[in-house]
DNA sequence: TCTTTGTAATTTTTT
DNA sequence: ATTACAAAGA
């Protein structure tokens, strides 16, 4: 049936109908196209049930994507029923349903990051530690590492003094969270796992299912894949699609083994390799390639593309970051002057940080653009207080919503009262809410007090009966008008408090989008319903307008694809990225894998740019240009230079690159200025040869006097060979190759 | 209770 | 350079 718009390892694919699955699919081989076939294929001869059928993603995006795929492969009848959903939405439906046999009632709340950081501080305050000791950011960052490896707080186990205090802190978390009847985004996955492992219950959810299919998996983390095998248990039908190329999240929990070992863990699996890039001219495949094989341990693959060989990409050498704007403008101009709509070209960078320049040079030139990323719509104070309300009406369990609405707007609930009362409810063990109800039995609070938290509590109860009734939005609209919320807001008269107003009519507008969603599905609007996706949903999902440029990170366009992109700071320490502390391998390999996925997002055109200096957190620094761009290989690039730069007086130290940097031509070099003695050595990356005997070779053995024997991470030069060689016990060390041997 | 001042932090952030 | 957030002051 498919057949002929597939190609031979995509059909193979497709065709799969049963066992463990692993397809590697490289940029722009079609990967989504593969799932969605091979679904439709499993429904229309296999005679799969399309409700059986599991569809993982990462992003709402991508699962929209996906369904209206299968939506047009399948008809819309069949495409409703199927399960297609991010790994944090399926796994919420199933904890609503399933929840209650692991004592997780199903009007549970999901907390987001913010919700979760202010949990974390009450906890903190539980044991009496100081904030500025364990920095809430930092604790978090420690308890999601537990739960993304699969660990609750009953799992994780204390090595040491300092491992005792965090696992305390992660008990007070998760204690607070189950009384509030609340779960992060690890739980949602964690706890469905937890569920799977229990007989019953576990068995109820698997028998849901007779088909896995998992989109992106090399993002997937400890948990997630855990989910996974305990899903597929029984008829391992367990199809799982990624390539460990594009594998750059691994700072959030994400595990590249995952897909790298998938085939250890599943003997019989059949492997597929789509290697056919449909997105990209040869010569961005080419210049993707040339970075992308310096990766270690990668699962061996050949991209290649049947595509015209395209335009060169353009490198281009900008004085500084207004300059490198100012060249970014140009470039959409000229595109826009070539019939190349704004909306099929991209900007990257790799930190937010950059975007403000790009930001101010378009708006001075008048081109549209939109940036993704940075601060979120559902993120902003007044959404979150409007959604507050909401989610206490659904939750009154949720102390982290009560707190935040309790004086707002203003209403003489001071932070003393506040105080005394959580003290009060602590030592009750009761939520909140249900003190309110009994203030008057709270000893040490004045009358005043009494009454204010008094009528507090009646507000809520109002609002509450309100909630039976009332559609979401209307229930919304009702919130911000009885609690003077709006009222406060009209009575500030500024731009700002005109732009939250704005943000809220929006915020009910998008209320009133989830409503018709929801009818046009057939299923009912409902407040927990709605809940649920303003905490799941990102912005990046809402991209798809007319005629603007967008310009966002490079994390951002994982999955996504321009006719033209502009990747800018491509400069040593801006990219790869380098933070405080010395490089380490794995994250430079990250970096390499980053800078894969960017090149590989553009279909025709890749201009790439560096500046001889930047400023950046309000410190100038003078870079060499990125290690990536000395990857290119010969024919693919083309090399420019601003006016600005190639006329600029100071000599970046950056000269003495000519090892591995091969520009068609260089204007920017002046002889005359000596190379700089204090090269950083770690730029020579790769110098192999061979010194008295001894193979200066990445993975060489080599042996020290006293640090014995060790590996060679790196081969550099100080002055004279040497080399990064890491020794057992000793960590690794900057050696000269004549103090080195070879190891025995 | 609200304002001011000071301090620290600032990769990336699918959910 | 910017910003966010906390502590101290009016």
């Amino acid at each position: 049936m498919v057949d002929a718009e597939l190609n031979e390892p995509q059909a193979v694919a497709a065709a799969h109908s049963r066992g463990p699955l692993l397809v590697f699919a490289g940029a722009g081989s079609g990967k989504t196209r593969v799932i969605t076939y091979r679904v439709a294929n499993l429904i229309a001869n296999h005679g799969v049930a399309p409700w059986r059928i599991l569809a993982v993603t990462f992003t709402n995006k991508a699962a929209g994507e996906m369904r209206a795929r299968l939506e047009t492969l399948c008809g819309a009848d069949l495409a409703r029923a199927l399960w297609v959903g991010t790994f944090h939405a399926t796994c919420a439906k199933l904890l609503r349903v399933h929840g209650a046999a692991i004592g997780v009632p199903p009007n549970f709340v999901i907390y987001d990051t913010a919700d979760q950081k202010a949990v974390v501080t009450r906890a903190l305050g539980d044991l009496n530690l100081d904030e500025r000791r364990y920095p809430p950011r930092a604790v978090l960052a420690h308890i999601h590492k537990h739960k993304q490896e699969g660990r609750g707080p009953d799992e994780a186990a204390a090595h040491s003094y300092i491992d005792d205090i965090a696992l305390r802190i992660f008990r007070a978390y998760d204690a607070r969270l189950r009384a509030a009847n609340a779960v992060d985004f690890e739980d949602l996955i964690l706890l469905v796992a937890r569920l799977l492992g229990t007989d019953a219950e576990g068995d109820k959810i698997r028998r849901r299912f007779d088909h896995v299919l998992v989109d992106e998996f090399q993002d997937t983390n400890a948990t997630q894949y855990r989910l996974l095998s305990e899903l597929a248990k029984t008829h391992r039908n367990l199809c799982v699609v990624g390539d460990d190329d594009q594998s750059i999240y691994s700072w959030r929990g994400a595990d590249v083994r995952n897909i790298r070992g998938f085939r250890r863990e599943y003997p019989d699996a059949t492997i597929i390799k789509l290697e056919q890039n449909y997105r990209s001219s040869q010569r961005i495949v080419k210049a993707a390639l040339g970075v992308i094989v310096r990766s270690a341990d990668r699962e061996p693959k050949e991209l290649w593309t049947a595509n015209p060989e395209g335009a060169p990409v353009q490198v281009t050498l900008a004085r500084d970051e207004r300059d490198e704007a100012g060249l970014v403008v140009e470039t959409l101009r000229r595109a826009r002057a070539e019939g190349t709509n704004l909306r099929e070209i991209a900007v990257f960078y790799r930190v937010h940080a950059q975007s403000r320049v790009l930001e101010e040079a378009l708006r001075a030139a008048n081109i549209p653009y939109q940036i993704i990323g940075g601060t979120k719509f559902y993120e902003r104070a007044e959404v979150k207080d409007a959604l507050a309300y909401l989610r206490i009406l659904m939750n009154p369990q949720s102390d982290v919503d009560l707190l935040r609405i309790i004086n707002v707007p203003a209403r003489g609930i001071g932070q003393t009262t506040v105080d005394r009362l959580v003290t009060w409810a602590g030592g009750m063990g009761e939520p909140l809410f249900e003190v309110l109800a009994r203030v008057r039995e709270v000893d040490d609070l004045g009358a005043a007090a009494k009454k204010k938290l008094a009528s507090f509590r009646e507000l809520l109860d109002d609002l509450r009966v309100a909630a039976r009734t009332s559609t979401p939005s209307a229930l919304l609209e009702h919130v911000l008008a009885s609690t003077g919320y709006l009222r406060a807001l009209e009575g500030e008269d500024t731009a700002e408090s005109d732009a939250r107003i704005e943000n809220l009519r929006e915020l009910v507008g998008s209320v009133q989008d989830y409503e018709a969603e929801a009818q046009a599905a057939g299923e009912e609007a409902t407040l927990a319903g709605l809940l649920e996706r303003v905490t799941l949903v990102s912005d990046v999902d809402g991209l798809e307008d007319a005629g603007r440029v967008v310009l966002m990170t490079v994390h951002g366009a994982k999955g996504l694809e321009f006719a033209r992109v502009i990747l800018t700071g491509m400069e040593e320490e801006m990219f790869p990225y380098k933070g405080v502390d010395p490089s380490e391998r794995d994250e430079l390999e990250e970096e390499r894998r980053l800078a894969y996925v960017a090149i590989t997002r553009a279909r025709q055109h890749l201009t790439m740019t560096h500046t001889q200096m930047r400023q950046i957190f309000g410190k100038t620094r003078w870079n060499r240009p990125s290690r990536f761009l000395g990857e290119l290989p010969q024919g693919v690039a083309e090399y420019a230079v601003t006016a600005a730069a190639a006329s600029g007086a100071q000599q970046p130290s950056y000269v003495d690159r000519e090892s591995s940097f091969e520009p068609a031509m260089r204007p920017w070099r002046h002889p005359q200025v000596p190379p700089p003695r204090f090269v950083d050595p770690d730029f020579f990356d790769d110098r192999a040869s061979d010194v008295n005997d001894l193979s200066l070779r990445r993975g060489s053995r080599v042996a020290h006097e006293r640090f014995g024997e060790g590996k060679v991470t790196r081969v550099i030069r100080i002055g004279e060979p040497a080399v990064v060689a890491v020794f057992p016990g000793w960590g690794e060390k900057k050696i000269l190759a004549r103090f080195l041997k070879p190891a025995e």
